[in-house]
DNA sequence: GCGCTATATGTTTTT
DNA sequence: CATATAGCGC
């Protein structure tokens, strides 16, 4: 399998055994089943230069296919790095979506799309299934309209076909009919528009593909990163993509599987094995990124869901701090105690971490308000992910409109958009009247203004000759204007689209637009705008350096060239979302990073907060699959290499004053976290730097540097707010912000019904104060994953490190890690693979196995599973799709069945037994060998990592 | 057609 | 509680 060539040498030294394996595979097809921090990324570009550089096969003849933009970008940069000449250009990688518009774009027509299609984007869908159904009058949602169409066609035309011969849908419920007539409607209006949704995208070159499969005759391989995200058109897609040679890598990880709301399907997994046989199953399972402490606990979360795969997580560092569960009082409590953690963290950190090393997730990027305003009020930079986008402000989205309506006149939502931007007189009646009637005569709205106009046709919408005259006069010659000095090469050099973008300013006198229309914020308006012409400035650069993304020649079918820029801008502005503002070169000072919990995927930090974490958060209220909402908190949760905090607000930041629950997820897990933020003592510090491999800080440079008032403590908010509002009516100044932060509480909006409150505290909260103590002493060795009643550890270690040692230690753990991930053989993979075929020669077809759970869990056990999905796991995944159908239907949304081990465990305000005896330390005693093992406690918990020598046991999982 | 005020409404995630 | 929409007066 190894080859001793120096090219081969190269590309595996950096890998371990499993991921040499994955890389070199001789397979045609290949899944990579790879946790978080497994070096997925890493692997998967290696496997590229691989391919490219030991196999020869030419980088235009590969197809690598990410879901996000930012994951294609980086993909591109690392494997630019590994393969010499600029030739990462010429593989054609990027997300789904995009590679899919690249080839309608070549080759569209032949399927009779026209040249010049433009994207529907989000906004625009919305808007015209919303008028669709006023138009109609029909009594469905919009959105659920919108999500039902979506949902059909991502399905994609193999699943649709196998549900619609396999069952008569039999229910012409009403709502279905109205949601047959608006698709229709709503598909019709993109055909008049000349327009794709994104769906369409990916539907339409599945058509392309099936009727000219030579579009794709050159493709030798095919790569898809982040598998578990594929939906039923994107398997299709990719099928027909490698159609050629059938040469096929997959990466993915089941448990973080969080866009099933976008019609992802797990189950895409089976139909690879049913569709690919002989393919080479391999499993990552070192974790290169967490400490052990935040893999214990995530996978704690993860393995609560008694239906996934189960997979192992190995970790290679050391045991690091406990994270913490920290309770607020309000959303803005909990904003500012975030920032004071952070500045705690950095400080005391001396300078080994800064503001970059920070992040901040997010169920949803609306619950980013309070921590902005933290942020910013303390003035700590930070930049926001995911959420609000650049395009979408209005300011931007109506030089975009213009920008579209140049390129495609037809689209008459973005003309109708602008028609009267800047005012013309012609008011919101007049534009839908019009639209109505050029929808009747079968005409675009433009050229129905363009025939009135010139008097060809008057159209039968009574005009103001005052905005009659603005429309033919400003509108019209000037759009038409900006169209030929774009397209006609023939006199001087055509417009460039700064340039475009730049007279179409000066021609709408946009500066002046913003001024009258925002008097208040318009600087910062028209300072947007200078931002989008330098991003298309920088869009052009790009397109310039990289060449554009052609597609090789294919002989016996015809290419579009499109060499177009405006059209490339507009698509990618459609599929980009965000616009990258780093702006590559010069990085100025780091920023905390605020970022949907989605977007950070595939990201690590070493310091991660989650904050809102209560029920009806996460899990969302609005969401479907409690099991999907738990993937999204292990997903948050395993960003995290050293410090990971969970927080929520006891109280709804919603005026109600309603208590917030602790979500579910995390509630039977309660006792295993901190109450609070650790203690920087030397030995944590020094795990920290462990495992980030940085430098220590020696400690007079961090005291020297801690400002006068600082606490070093994570006490200046109440580990229990109830408590401390108690407290603060008899004690009035009690010290710090956090009591300042009492009085803003909405209590004295409704007179709170009494919380339920421990009477008898005087001392309560010195003796509260003392086990966090000592918890945080010894959180370095004592949690242990084994000392939850059903758990086997997946084996733990501890560690002794004092300030004069630390780098020493730090070395020789290097080295035993690399032992360690050297000395295990990669398990054997087949167990997947075995399932299937045992599963398949029962049943032939791949819905409905008919094999019994006990059976096939006798089947897979031989004490190795690498991973195995639970038996009942097909079944249950088909019966999920059918109701998800209908879904939209249903008015209750399916709960998360509560963990069991909520029920006899703790009660709101009843403090847990602890897991172990809090030790009462001296402080400063830092070796973590001096402490003794808890009675109970079992021997894995504490097993140094160099005596450990076979694998790993695989995690049991009797009950939580 | 435009701009103001009162009301309701409603609160994921992304290509 | 904060924004979008609807309705009203100019």
């Amino acid at each position: 399998m190894v080859s001793a060539s120096p090219k081969h040498e190269s590309i595996l030294k950096s890998l371990n055994n499993a991921q040499a394996r994955a890389v070199s595979s001789d397979a045609a097809t290949v899944a990579i089943l790879a946790g978080p921090g497994s070096g997925k990324t890493h692997t998967l570009t290696s496997r590229v230069v691989w391919l490219v550089d030991c196999m020869g096969f030419r980088p235009e003849d590969v197809i690598v296919a990410t879901f996000t933009v930012r994951a294609a970008r980086e993909m591109k940069e690392r494997i630019g790095k590994a393969l010499k000449g600029g030739r990462e250009n010429k593989i054609v990688l990027g997300t789904f979506h995009s590679i899919a518009r690249r080839y309608l774009s070549a080759y569209g027509r032949h399927i009779g799309l026209s040249q010049k299609f433009g994207i529907a984007d989000d906004a625009d869908s919305r808007a015209i299934i919303a008028r669709i159904c006023k138009r109609l009058q029909l009594a469905i949602d919009p959105p659920a309209a919108r999500a039902w169409i979506s949902k059909k066609k991502a399905k994609g035309t193999e699943a649709a076909l196998a549900a619609s011969t396999r069952k008569q849908p039999a229910k012409p419920t009403a709502g279905l009919q109205e949601l047959e007539t608006c698709y229709k409607e709503y598909q019709d209006h993109l055909d008049r528009s000349n327009l794709l949704d994104y769906d369409d995208l990916l539907v339409r070159c599945v058509e392309l593909l099936r009727k000219f499969p030579s579009c794709v005759a050159n493709i030798q391989t095919v790569l898809i990163d982040e598998y578990q995200d594929t939906n039923g058109v994107q398997y299709e897609l990719m099928r027909l993509l490698a159609q050629k040679q059938g040469r096929i890598t997959i990466v993915g990880d089941p448990d973080q599987s969080i866009y099933g709301w976008r019609s992802a399907e797990i189950r895409n997994l089976w139909r690879l094995l049913r569709d690919f046989p002989g393919t080479d199953e391999i499993s990552l399972e070192e974790n290169y990124r967490s400490s052990q402490s935040i893999l214990d606990l995530s996978l704690l979360v993860i393995q609560q869901d008694k239906k996934r795969y189960q997979k192992l997580l190995k970790p290679v560092h050391n045991k690091g701090s406990r994270p913490v569960l920290r309770k607020l009082k309000s959303a803005s409590a909990e904003a500012e105690w975030i920032v004071s953690e952070i500045r705690r963290t950095l400080l005391m950190s001396g300078a080994m971490l800064n503001n970059g090393d920070v992040a901040i997730l997010l169920r949803s990027a609306a619950l980013s308000r309070h921590v902005e305003g933290a942020l910013g009020k303390a003035g700590v930079g930070y930049k926001m992910v995911g959420g609000f986008k650049f395009y979408d402000r209005t300011e931007i989205k109506t030089i975009l409109d213009y920008l579209r309506v140049i390129h495609q006149p037809e689209n008459n939502d973005a003309l109708a958009r602008i028609m009267n931007v800047p005012k013309r007189g012609i008011g919101d009646g007049t534009i839908k009247v019009l639209i109505e009637e050029a929808e009747k005569s079968s005409l675009s709205l433009w050229s129905l203004l363009i025939k009135h106009c010139r008097g060809d046709r008057a159209a039968k919408t009574r005009i103001t000759k005052q905005a009659e005259q603005k429309i033919s006069g400003e509108l019209l010659r000037l759009l038409n204007g900006v169209r030929k000095r774009v397209t006609e090469a023939s006199d001087n050099t055509p417009f460039g689209l700064v340039e475009t973008i730049e007279h179409l300013l000066t021609a709408l006198n946009f500066q002046k637009v913003l001024q009258d229309t925002h008097p208040d914020d318009h600087e910062q308006r028209w300072a947007n705008v200078q931002e989008f012409i330098s991003l298309a400035a920088d869009f052009v650069r790009d397109l310039q350096q990289s060449g554009n993304d052609a597609l090789p020649e294919i002989e016996g079918l015809q290419q579009t060239v499109d060499d177009d820029v405006l059209p490339r801008f507009l698509a990618n502005v459609a599929l980009a979302a965000d616009a990258q503002k780093g702006e590559g070169g010069q990085e100025s000072k780091p920023l905390v990073t605020i970022s949907t919990i989605h977007a950070a995927k595939g990201l690590e930090w070493p310091i991660v907060f989650v904050p809102a974490v209560y029920n009806g958060s996460i899990p969302h209220m609005r969401s479907e699959d409690g099991d999907e909402e738990r993937r999204l908190l292990y997903v948050a949760m395993t960003r995290a290499q050293c410090l990971l905090y969970l927080s929520y607000p006891v109280y709804s930041s919603m005026g109600n004053g309603e208590r917030n629950e602790l979500s579910p997820f995390v509630a039977p897990l309660g006792s295993c976290f901190a109450k609070k933020g650790p203690c920087f003592d030397r030995p944590v510090v020094g795990q920290i730097a462990q495992i980030l491999q940085r430098e220590l800080a020696p400690d007079e440079a961090v005291f020297k540097n801690l400002p006068p008032m600082f606490s070093m403590e994570d006490n200046v908010f109440p580990i229990d707010p109830d408590e401390a509002q108690k407290n603060a009516a008899s004690r009035p100044s009690g010290g710090g912000e956090g009591d300042q932060q009492t009085g803003e509480y909405p209590r004295s909006k409704r007179p709170r019904l009494s919380v339920p409150t421990l009477v008898s505290q005087n001392n309560g909260e010195e003796q509260e104060w003392r086990k966090e103590y000592a918890t945080t002493m010894e959180q370095a060795s004592n949690f242990t994953v084994s000392s939850l009643p059903g758990f086997v550890s997946a084996g733990t270690h501890q560690v002794a490190i004092t300030a004069a040692n630390a780098a020493a230690e730090a070395s020789q753990r290097k080295e035993r890690a690399a032992k360690l991930s050297a000395s295990r053989r990669p398990p054997d993979q087949k167990t997947l693979m075995d399932f299937h075929r045992t599963w398949q020669s029962r049943t032939q077809k791949l819905p409905k196995p008919a094999i019994s759970p006990e059976l096939a869990a006798r089947k897979l056990s031989a004490g190795r599973p690498t991973i195995h999905p639970t038996a009942a796991k097909p079944r249950i995944e088909e019966d999920k799709s059918e109701r998800k159908q209908y879904a939209c239907f249903s008015s209750s949304p399916t709960r998360p069945p509560a963990p069991e081990a909520a029920v006899g465990g703790e009660d709101q305000d009843g403090p847990p037994s602890p897991v172990q005896p809090a030790l009462n330390l001296p402080k400063g005693l830092g070796g973590a060998g001096g402490l003794r093992r808890p009675a109970g406690l079992s021997r894995e918990g504490i097993a140094p990592m160099d005596k450990l020598k076979k694998p790993f046991k695989p995690l049991t999982m009797k009950r939580l």
